[in-house]
RNA sequence: UAGCAAGUAUGCUCUAUCGCUGCCCGCAAGGGGAGAGGAAAGUCCGAGCAACACAGAGCACCGUACGAGUUAACGGCUCGACGUCCGCAAGGGUGUAGUAGUGUAACAGAAAAUAACCGCCGUGGCGGGGCAGGGGCGGGAGCAAUCCUGCUCGUGCCUUAUUGUAAACGCUUCGGUAAGGGUGAAAAGGUGGGGUAAGAGCCCACCGCGGCGGCAGCAAUGUUCGCUGGCAGUACGCCUUACGGGUUGCAAGACCAUGUAUACCGACAAUUAAGGGUUGCUCGUCCAAUGUCGGGGGGUAGGUUGCUAGAGGCUGUGGGUGACCACAGUCGUAGAUAAAUGAUAGAGGCUCCACUUGUGGAGUACAGAACUCGGCUUAUAGUAUUUGCUAUUAA
RNA sequence: GGUCCGAUGGAUGAGUGGCUUAGUCACCGGUCUGCAAAACCGUCUACAGCGGUUCGAAUCCGCUUCGGACCU
């Protein structure tokens, strides 16, 4: 079995989750993003990790370059091979990590320029947990 | 060949690997198949559908406004009529209900509409002037009659002229005129002649405009036809007429689950009123204590449904100038909800640039469904194609 | 997704289709003062963009851009 699926169910959607992650979550830069996270007590939670993409709307006017954009993000984050240890990580400590990129530059990057980004920020995830 | 005008179609393709969201098969593992647009956009019109009272009447308000057609409907579209602007042309832009009533038109200008300020003409008056002739008073000459002259007061005629001397006009009353007046976006039909006190459609000719009839057209309207009328301001509102519109919108609405609180406060009625019922007003109608409405506090931030087969697409035949319509055949074509439709690699198209002429480099538009349709508007690299016009050359 | 509203100098904010688009604050210059402040006087800088209607548009009508509000 593949380990580079991302079903729905790994993904935030709740509006309270998001909301307590961007206020008590810690969050740094790595250019082009902004990311946040925040480790909660697991609880029933079956998934270990989740995660959510965005693009304001302030940087990028027109909706099909944003989908492109968060299109792009996403293949980079579940084509990565980091995401194995942070859910090692997660498990290990009983915790869920909720994680948010957002892509905070006026210029549209290469799906190379993102990759390297991705990696870096799951790598400080990791360390600063 | 070059330059245009009006349309129509299309708007990247294939392979591999790894994924995402529905659907189908399967106990499962897994397998199969589907998955953005011409504008999905703006939300500018029109409908379906839903709730509100199975949505009723009147007023208010809003929209539309040349004619005929098309359609479920429309402010769209098609064909046609007239005016105006742009273009050599093919064509394109733009406008068009009614005038019964009523209002406004800055600045400028005499005046912006019941015209009459200047000017022109007639008439009366006053002042001044000219001519003619008369009365009174004074002076001079003369014996006197009388003559000459100065002052003054009436009268008549004239006052810029065909005879005929004189030469100077000014102010004003009443009336007639609309030819002329540097304006203005717009000035009371135009040109010529007659006419007159001066002028004027006052009269005449031609041109323009209107009415009636005939003819053509379903009609708007047209008319090298006949007769006839001396003849219109322009623009924008209010208004009038005809037609249409109940309001709110899928975050409509329905069901399920979870949670809470009948917290509390205020208003209202015992039989005729008040209040309320998603509407601006009035009427009608409906609603009764476990009540209705308002205030205020708390909870949820989930699921199912609405939800995709529809005024559907494509092809052919027939009707129609056309929008469109009829019939037959055929196709199955997204349904997400922190929101799928993707990423990477390779190959090939197409366009541009460079030179070593078959290689290299760059680019490949506008843009992403959210209940669904019909239009409009706006954005859009290119490519293909139809018809028409103008110019040049050749036959 | 749907329903609406707005855009006027550097800031704020009036404006019946008609004169150079008011006013307040700020900036700048001057008067005053030994120097400043206050006061007084003066100057500068605007109708979001494009097109249409009209003789004439900040105003009326379309389209575009930007900003904002509401819905459960």
């Amino acid at each position: 079995m593949s380990n580079f699926t991302l079903p729905r169910s790994e993904r935030l959607k709740s509006l309270k989750v998001i909301r307590r992650m961007f206020v008590e979550g810690k969050s740094g830069f790595v250019y082009p993003f902004r990311y946040t996270y925040y480790p909660v007590q697991q609880g029933e939670a079956a998934e270990s990790i989740g995660v959510m993409f965005s693009v304001p709307k302030k940087f990028h006017k027109r909706a099909n370059k944003r989908n492109l954009l968060k299109r792009r993000t996403r293949e980079a984050y579940r084509l990565s091979p980091m995401r194995e240890r942070m859910r090692a990580i997660a498990e290990q400590r009983g915790v869920t990590i909720d994680l948010a990129f957002v892509y905070s530059t006026k210029e549209v990057h290469s799906y190379k320029t993102v990759t390297h980004a991705v990696q870096r920020i799951l790598e400080q995830v990791c360390e600063n947990i």
